[in-house]
DNA sequence: GCATATGAAGTGACCGGTCACATTGCAAGT
DNA sequence: ACTTGCAATGTGACCGGTCACTTCATATGC
């Protein structure tokens, strides 16, 4: 027996049944065996599974009585290679430990499945070179499409992704030289839009904490929030010594908690702090209040993201929110379009914005 | 043109090379290009890309050269459709939008990766119908053995697993009656398992905060969770009222904001409670901390999946500890090891355990 | 009543690889 | 010198669908 149901030969008989045929017959049934039980040619019962509406119902129900009969799962590898059109979407992200980038793969298939899309998903852990061998196993499965997450590849991945000659959608950033469109945010005007609304809050003494921009595992929106923020300091005449860069991506909670250290150390009377990420935004809160800081009192704390978390501790966070799931949705809906009409799509620039969302974990600096 | 590169003309010489020569030509290269500008067979070009160890040295650098010159990338449907291989493992996950479930994609795809196989991941958003369509889908594309999510599926999805002839595993969950292999945890041992640790710690009036088990998304394991948790309440001779069922799967933070609400309205003076999920059991805590309510010195909460969160709040969340991540590795492990040897594998029953950690949310009753 | 349009179903080639087997050349064994 | 063995490469069929046509029957127009 090729496998054995652990506990439970009884488990249930209909299912026994289909098991057993597939065993006895040796392999799966293919259209071929379909149609002979059908009586109809390969075609019609192809016609049946792509486009009910050809066939006549009669003969359609007999089709499709064999299909349930034999258990029939067409073969869409088969499929693919005579029509051209694998039905497979690529995506490639950092990574799906980060609600954020899960909610763009919400968001995209949510509107690739009423298409019959299939989302192939891939991830780089922020690693340029493991983008590259990534791209390579994805492109080979033909994708119709491809989605990433934008603003630096590397040479070789750049070039596979303009010869490869399909839609390519950059996501997340909005580079200045795309490859092809892009659907995303500024996130050097995050950044400078954090500084700007702590600045008009009042404070002087205004730091933040990033990732290191050093090593092959670079976290560059992060990064790129972290200029923008320093240029607009530096742009209202402040210091930008509060900028500490501190640990790897991928940031979470533990950064936080150790970056602010690092901060309150370099420049012990900072007022107020922006972090690139919320989980980290998160972390110093946690860490004030077990070092008896108060927040905001006397530290006011700025996240990014809008994660959920950031809505229910206390003091709720401020942030700033990017409809990561609708950034999703919005490429899906995209492709869909490209790919339903002909091909020569005009390039996509497509800003989904920023919104400062204000919460209690800024407070107007006392004077 | 196909695609302009808006704003950016002259992004990168080389690639609009490569991009003009594949407009050019048409298409993309196939084996056949690569085998006639090399001199060899096809033959000779396909045992490159899978066993160059079978080719000549000086053969294999002239096919190397020709692939690199023609940009050519192989096409695994073909491969897929001839070998009967498609180095596809199929995932089906309630959703990715939860770290843990995040986590076994990671453990899986880290080991899969070197035995360089994709993963298709699916997500079903707790929706047992939905399950059943996401598993058609799937298996058209013919995995080589597929990953699920244990314990319930509809019935026609069992058959089509068990037809499907391919090694079966289920995660999460401890099944009686599992399909092939199980890899995970009994949710009603974690449940009693949370519910013993709160009785030993004195507490006689203890609530637990659940989902509801009502319509067609359910989260079965949690509600397996909240069973034992019961059934080990009763065995104590203790009350179950405070075990309250509140809003609809996926659970997250204001789940636990909500359902404080109702468990305190119900029994007042609950001195503890477990809740099915961390991110639940953190709402729980930021809602005490705004009412006013002492955790844990008036009451102690206790949580599930050990989420990074819980470490990093005030207090610190005691909680269940399940390895996610290496069950997607062990997972990952079993079935390279069952595609690599011939099929016939033993059926597998690991369970990976379950790990209370202590930290101060939970503190002993006074008497 | 007959040419023509239209809908339903069938035919054979083909998509791009890989399988099993055949062929070739050359070193080793007797 | 003549097998024998093996490594390197080539040959043609085939995987399971779909494409572009063709065929056939029936409905339509005049």
């Amino acid at each position: 027996m090729t496998a054995e149901v652990a506990n439970a030969p009884e488990t249930n008989a209909a299912a026994g049944t289909a098991k057993r045929r597939a065993v006895r017959s040796g392999k799966r049934p293919t259209i071929r065996d379909v149609s002979q039980l059908a009586g109809v040619s390969r075609m019609t019962v192809s016609r049946v599974i792509t486009d009910p509406s050809l066939v006549l119902p009669a003969t359609r129900e007999r089709v499709l009585k064999a299909i349930a009969d034999l258990g029939y799962v067409p073969d869409r590898a088969a499929g693919s290679l005579s029509s051209r059109k694998t039905g497979f979407i690529a995506l490639m992200l950092p990574t799906l430990t980060n609600a954020n980038f899960a909610a763009v793969a919400h968001g995209l298939t949510e509107v690739l499945r009423e298409a019959d899309f299939q989302l192939l998903i891939s991830y780089t852990e922020y690693d340029i070179a493991e983008e590259e061998r990534q791209l390579r196993n994805l492109l080979a499965r033909r994708p119709e499409a491809i989605v990433l997450t934008g603003a630096s590849h590397s040479r070789e991945a750049t070039k596979m992704l303009l010869s490869a000659d399909i839609p390519v959608i950059e996501i997340a950033d909005l580079p200045s030289r795309p490859i092809e469109h892009v659907i995303g945010f500024s996130n050097y005007q995050a950044g400078r839009k954090a500084a700007r609304h702590l600045i008009d809050k009042g404070f002087t003494r205004i730091g933040a904490v990033g990732g290191t921009g050093a090593g092959a595992v670079i976290d560059h929106r992060g990064e790129e929030r972290i200029c923008g923020f320093e240029d607009e300091l530096s742009g209202a005449g402040l210091s930008t010594d509060g900028v500490v860069r501190f640990g790897t991506a991928p940031l979470s909670y533990d950064h936080g908690v150790g970056a602010i250290g690092e901060l309150l150390d370099r420049v012990p009377d900072t007022q107020a702090v922006f972090a690139v990420s919320d989980l980290s935004a998160v972390g110093v809160i946690m860490e004030c209040q077990r070092r008896g800081i108060d927040v905001p009192g006397q530290l006011s704390v700025m996240g990014f993201g809008d994660f959920e978390i950031g809505a229910v501790i206390n003091p709720p966070l401020t942030t700033i929110h990017v409809d990561f799931t609708l950034l999703g949705q919005r490429a899906g809906a995209a492709l869909v379009d490209m790919l339903a009409s002909g091909e020569p799509a005009q390039a996509i620039r497509d800003d989904v914005g920023l919104q400062v969302i204000e919460r209690s974990s800024v407070q107007a600096a006392s004077r």
